[in-house]
DNA sequence: TTAATTTTTGTAATCGATTGCACGAATCTA
DNA sequence: TAGATTCGTGCAATCGATTACAAAAATTAA
């Protein structure tokens, strides 16, 4: 029982060769109908399970892909990764998991461990603080799928799966408008990630459709935790003329600058208007429920997983695939006046 | 740059056979100085990188870990994902990860997939539908060491972490006696797991331990959702005497709840008091924040990795570690009275 | 009945690394 | 300087599966 049975133990135990075990296993036409069924029937009675390592190093293809992401206990990500594994698993795939902590080096290391895995593919979200391109171009020349989701860099031959940014900058500003807001602050992340930097450019352009003018003091860059929210709204109430808005690149931040509003006395969303980006879990839950733009990220997951399986399929071209996303704004009560 | 090196390519290169490359790279002291550096320098040059599925295959270990949990966009595992993740990955491991979806039959699949991929563990937690124990049996026949976390079943030869539900439940209990609740009830869930049995349990003694007649019309088992949470109300509201606290042992079938005592005008925590189970992120920031109690999710991702390498380093002996982790209770605003 | 086909099975190489054993060369001992 | 050690390297098997190619067996054709 506690033996692992090979192919060999089954061609020992019916005097014929591994060759022929093999072949019978995988239904090869070239097997006798009888020599199959007993095969068939002494694999099953000796418990014969494919040892996958071997087929892996004999076809060159693990079945297993690799997915980088910065936390996997962000919902974002989390709920990403869960549509991965639903599209992959079906088809055979497993999936590797590493996390980077927003790390450079750690996201270097991931790929390399991931690369000497023999992944099938890396499907990943490019960490904050990366800045160089050469690991990526790494995985290219290897041969290997990479398929950069939500946070890309700009590669080529990286296939990538994204929300409308500047789209969903753009609509959740014009929403603020509709509700009666003109002086509408952005907080926003770092500018080398594309995302942020499209959805200002989403903010900014519907601020001049409308005619608001555009006033860079309301726009500050921050890291994506509540702190941020609360020194970020410090400064903007600091102003010679404070926003009435805001628009958030994070729904952490968001929840910062609105229990700092709250402690200053302002009233949301009579006196002030909020909305996040991410739509997490709690953004539903709180005080007031928090608007938001929910990134679809399960179907994000899937869709990158099938633009992995597309690469597979046709390895001999190189496919370059931009898939984008609607994003879709929930408008809830931090930005609903009555 | 294309190719994959292998040690071949190398010893082609430098004229000597691939187990001088092997034991050089392997910084074999029965290789000369010389040959070590000149291999060293060669394989760097030659951009060799070690094929981790080749060597799996001969060692017999993979050096993967399965890690099967029902959804892994649900934040108390996705962080015991990241607590396992992060433990295990400077050791050179690699985490797979499954979901069941609260399903046996994906249960057992997800455990033979991994089983042929030849993982040298397996941490899971066990689903809500599971009953047979003969899959648990067949990983352990393989000699795969197999570690339960948080939910666990009854299996000779497993280690399992949990924390203390029983503790839990009766502290949690014993708070909102404190608060001057004395009509306590208690959402529970399947029996057929150990952890809603054990808080149900500890809260039982609580009450016991406090004066307090037990009443099972105060208990409900139901499933895990916001929805079971309001049923759950309108049925304990329409009883003759209805309770004034429920320990839930679930945040989200507390939050049903706490919706659904609010619609009907119960005034929380003044008049009714609610705690749920998990700590999930979102408890945190409610209109009103959620009492609740802390698994230490990533704490016991981590014992859980530790777990299983004491398992492997002691490969040779038989162990069956339980660890029992201390629940944290969090007292928010749902259970203070003033 | 014998030759020509077609089926079915076996032989052996391969994927990429590790390692016990053996062998030649260098070094040491007396 | 002959004999004993030590050192460094090569040979070949191994992990468990797949698969061209060859060979044997069974079937068909003449």
């Amino acid at each position: 029982m506690n033996e692992k049975t090979t192919i060999y133990d089954i061609a020992k135990a019916l005097n014929v060769t591994a060759a022929t075990v093999s072949r019978a296993l995988n239904n090869n036409p070239k097997i006798s109908a009888a020599t199959r069924k007993l095969v068939m029937e002494t694999a099953a009675k000796m418990n014969y399970k494919q040892n996958k390592l071997a087929l892996a190093l004999k076809s060159g293809k693990s079945n297993n892909v690799g997915v980088v992401v910065p936390y996997i206990d962000r919902n974002f990500f989390s709920a990403i990764i869960r549509g991965i594994e639903e599209e992959l698993y079906p088809l055979g795939y497993h999936v590797i998991i590493c996390q980077t902590h927003e790390q450079e080096s750690a996201e270097i290391d991931n790929i390399n461990a991931l690369l000497n895995a023999q992944v099938d593919g890396i499907l990943m979200s490019v960490s904050k603080l990366s800045t160089q391109t050469s690991h990526f171009e790494h995985v290219l020349n290897k041969n290997v799928p990479l398929v950069f989701f939500d946070r890309k860099k700009d590669v080529k031959g990286v296939s990538t799966v994204t929300i409308d940014d500047y789209q969903a900058g753009y609509n959740a500003t014009k929403h603020l408008i509709e509700q009666g807001c003109s002086k509408i602050a952005h907080l926003s992340g770092d500018w080398a990630l594309e995302i942020y930097k499209n959805r200002y450019k989403g903010y900014k352009q519907a601020l001049l459709d409308n005619g608001i003018t555009f006033n860079k003091d309301y726009v500050i860059k921050t890291k994506s935790d509540i702190k941020a929210g609360h020194k970020s709204v410090e400064k903007l109430m600091a102003l010679e003329t404070p926003p009435d808005a805001i628009f958030s690149s994070s729904d952490y931040v968001a929840l910062g600058a609105i229990q700092q509003l709250k402690k200053m006395g302002v009233k949301i969303p009579d006196d002030f208007c909020v909305i996040g980006f991410s739509n997490e879990p709690f953004t539903k839950f709180m005080e007031l429920s928090m608007s938001t733009v929910d990134q679809l990220p399960v179907e994000m997951g899937k869709m990158s997983a099938k633009v992995f399986l597309e690469q597979v399929k046709e390895s001999n071209v190189k496919i370059e695939k931009k898939v984008v996303l609607a994003p879709n704004l929930k408008i809830r009560a931090t930005s609903t006046k009555k």
